[in-house]
DNA sequence: GTTGAGCGTT
């Protein structure tokens, strides 16, 4: 199960272990006890939702790729977008890996039905004054797991 | 700070 929500928990983790020390120099050995306690509360509703699925999970999630995006637009824009023709599960504006500039296209994750019924709307459609290209994300499939 | 067809990251 990759999830980048695996990954706060791990830094939050790291983070209770470094404050635990950190209260440990400064403060009371007591006190170091409930800085560590605190931590553990803040990291408590985190292990809570990767084994409750407390998400809406539709089964079936598509992704969409949205090219053609203006570069003053941002993922929160997209994701309103998106959501009013679907449950909208993750929206990712791709940038670029070496500026960090945004390259004007990105990924729309959401349910089969309603991707299929947003790409039909959305696509060849004006946002932000510029035409939308929505289409089906050639590759990358959602089950990435495989493990032998 | 710029540009304008495209298919991506832990």
């Amino acid at each position: 199960m990759n999830s980048p929500k695996l990954l706060n928990v791990i830094i939050a983790l790291i983070f209770a272990v470094v404050a635990y020390f950190i209260a440990d120099k400064v403060l009371s050995t007591s006190a170091s006890i409930a800085i560590f306690v605190f931590i553990a509360a803040f990291i408590s509703p985190l292990f809570g939702a990767q084994s409750g699925a407390t998400e809406e999970d539709d089964g079936e999630v598509s992704t969409l790729y949205v090219g053609n995006l203006p570069y003053r637009a941002n993922e929160g824009a997209v994701r309103a977008l998106f959501s009013e023709y679907g449950n909208v599960h993750s929206v990712r504006l791709m940038k670029d890996k070496h500026t960090g500039k945004r390259r004007g296209f990105g990924f729309v994750e959401m349910s089969a039905s309603d991707a299929d019924n947003a790409v039909n709307q959305l696509n060849d459609s004006e946002f932000q004054q510029r035409t939308l290209k929505v289409r089906e994300a050639k590759e990358r499939p959602e089950k990435s797991d495989n493990n032998d």
